[in-house]
DNA sequence: TTTATTTATTTGTCTTACAAATATAAAATA
DNA sequence: TATTTTATATTTGTAAGACAAATAAATAAA
């Protein structure tokens, strides 16, 4: 006799299920950031599940970061409004994680970085304000000092580009570029101790300065 | 008498700690995809808490997509393999929320959009392959019919976009474009039906396409 | 009026128990 | 013997109840 193969009725948890619709709401907007949610308790009465249940399902939530807890009274569970560096830093881990599986190939990451960049260094040209070229002449100062360690080099390495995505004034644009640079640090961190390209990128990076300046 | 401000020797919940923990061996690969941890149990006794707070741990990985887990003998929680695909819809939803609490203005991410669009596209002209090319000519196709639904416009646009991002044979580039392109669509959706601007959508592909075509 | 103290509320954690899924091994049956 | 059924052990999923810890507000004391 042939199997018939029905669907499975609920296969997700109960949890997932609860988060889920929880995590609708946020998004659609009917809960807004600050909103305070009902009591673990009241929220296992309302869904019939049990408290443990509830609280997985907030556990899931707050790994993303959607909800903070408080305890006491006046505590309680609150809709997180989101931030952008937590968001960056959460796509930077993604994008780490990714390259981490080979899903993208170093070249891929560069390949990106240096067309992200070249759009904002465009950008940056047109809207940048005089604290923006202040602080890139900063950290381009910084790197010009001959004997810098390695971790040091890097840092203000990364600090240089995260400037100029900032000064293209497109939030969204820095957002993304932020996340390519964090997931590039530890290759460009292995390829700076390898080939001492101190005073290559110093150059690029004066390059660049000029551009925006210009 | 001054106030010392020590710091509080655990601020995070356990169950915080413990995903952290896991997190941390997943991002510097001691955990492997489809490695397996040790069941609940062994793990309540390992961190020395409860049940309940190593599985609300494993919620918070699960919320992340890093683990997944089957019941019965042969069952228990293993290291998931990222998938650009989900990688994608979490970036997507990430940037709706952060559009939807105006960290980001509508200009911003249009603005983004086309930046990474005009990149897209020239790579994907050294880089596209005959199938790419058949693949965005029966879009266009599509779209050419006079009299389309808005719902399915908007489908097709993105499809299109996707299929450029896609030909430019850079995946973390096309991963960084499905998000935009995601995060903007409930708002090409009002533009589109708005502005009937349907011929002008159309025409604008078809320059895209010779462009990447020549 | 100011300072302690109590109290109520809410999340955080622990314990124990049972339900549900499911692969493996054993037993029954054709 | 081969096949099907049944039992069994293992593991996650869910539940219930209790106590701990934080904390703000109300109350009592100085």
């Amino acid at each position: 006799m042939k199997k018939l193969d029905f669907e499975p009725v609920s296969a997700t948890s109960l949890s997932k299920q609860i988060a889920d619709q929880i995590r609708q709401a946020i998004m659609e907007g009917s809960l807004k950031a600050n909103d305070r949610l009902p009591t673990e308790g009241e929220l296992s009465d309302r869904f019939g599940v049990s408290r443990p249940t509830i609280r997985e399902a907030l556990k899931r939530l707050a790994a993303q970061n959607l909800i903070r807890s408080k305890r006491g009274p006046t505590g309680g569970t609150f809709i997180q409004a989101p931030d952008v560096d937590e968001a960056c830093q959460s796509l930077a881990s993604q994008s780490t994680l990714l390259m981490g599986f080979n899903f993208f190939s170093l070249d891929e990451v560069f390949e990106t970085r240096l067309e992200l960049e070249s759009v904002c260094t465009r950008l940056a040209a047109l809207n940048r304000t005089e604290d923006d070229l202040k602080q890139l002449h900063e950290i381009l100062e910084q790197q010009a000092e001959p004997d810098l360690d390695g971790e040091r080099l890097c840092s203000l390495d990364v600090q240089f580009h995260r400037a100029i995505a900032n000064a293209s004034k497109n939030k969204m644009l820095s957002y993304l570029m932020h996340g390519v640079i964090e997931a590039l640090q530890p290759a460009t961190n292995m390829a700076a101790f390898r080939h001492r390209s101190h005073e290559v990128i110093y150059h690029q990076h004066t390059v660049i300065l000029k551009h925006i300046e210009a």
